[in-house]
DNA sequence: CTAATGTCTCTAGCAACTAGAGGTTCAAGA
DNA sequence: TCTTGAACCTCTAGTTGCTAGAGACATTAG
């Protein structure tokens, strides 16, 4: 039997993350030890490792969460995760091409930026330019999952 | 003088994003009708615009905010602004690596799916299976800014 | 036995909005 | 002029997928 920390160790998964799985539901709830500590066996590493994957692959949780109610089905048809996994593809294809868009426009303001003045500065002036725009207008209806917000970049 | 939904309109940003902008001090408070409403003159409409050519890019709001500050001081030398488009820039090409990564496995996963039952489903198992997994047991220090979630897949 | 580490619950916070309640103001048509 | 209906107001709470902290209890190594 694993504590909570040798799972989160096991599966590459935080302990407050495990937690969380399981108040939300796509982890059960484990045994506990007499000091109400929670005990793992290795079928929960295995749906964590799951969950994990899955997760690195971009997939939303609620999507995991059909996948894992899938898989505790095993005589259906597989024809549901194959939807799954194909929108998914889609999402990450359509990702691919809006991050390569805007790689390009990035490249061409650093490129213009001759290291002067802010007056004068590419940078700030390609953005301002909103006409230069390689994207179209629409934000929300823009491209299924587009949603490419980057954390940690500057504070 | 534009209210609310015409900045909005013109912008290409919903009235709620714009009052949300102004509470956390990246739009200035604005003036007012004799009715309380907001009234923007074509100053906020450039910021507005500028702020939404910045987030399509990818830049997080705190970036947009020194931006901004920057551009506020038009004497200061360019250079960091173009600190923070080279950040943005290596962001979006870390992004663009692991999407591919991701792309191959999910191509990979449906390829194998022959329609058949769950048990013998290669999505699931492809999820299951952690050692075929390309990328590393790094998550949290895998690549900076590394947060490829997508919406609105499967509910 | 004690000290350090691990675990417990609970609450609050992060980004960047979005949605809703319940009320007010404005512009246009009859 | 009145009236309707859209747009606006403030405020709170919800979203996703966690993360961080407080204060208390459990377990384990020395």
């Amino acid at each position: 039997m694993l504590t909570i920390g040798k799972l989160g160790e096991a599966a590459g998964v935080k302990v407050p993350t495990i937690r969380y799985y399981e108040q939300i539901g796509i982890l059960p709830e484990p045994e506990r030890s007499a000091g109400n500590q929670r005990l793992y066996g290795t079928r929960t590493l295995d749906r964590l490792a799951f969950i994990r994957h899955a997760r690195d692959l971009g997939f939303p949780l609620e999507a995991i969460r059909d996948l894992l109610s899938l898989s505790d089905r095993p005589d259906q048809s597989c024809a549901e995760a194959d939807v799954i996994a194909k929108e998914q593809l889609g999402a990450v294809r359509a990702r691919i091409t809006r991050l390569t868009a805007l790689k390009g426009e990035l490249e061409r303001m650093i490129v213009q930026c001759a290291q002067g003045t802010i007056a004068n500065c590419r940078v700030i002036e390609a953005l301002s330019d909103h006409a230069s725009c390689t994207q179209g207008h629409q934000r929300a209806a823009s491209m299924a999952g587009g949603d490419d917000n980057i954390q940690e970049v500057a504070s």
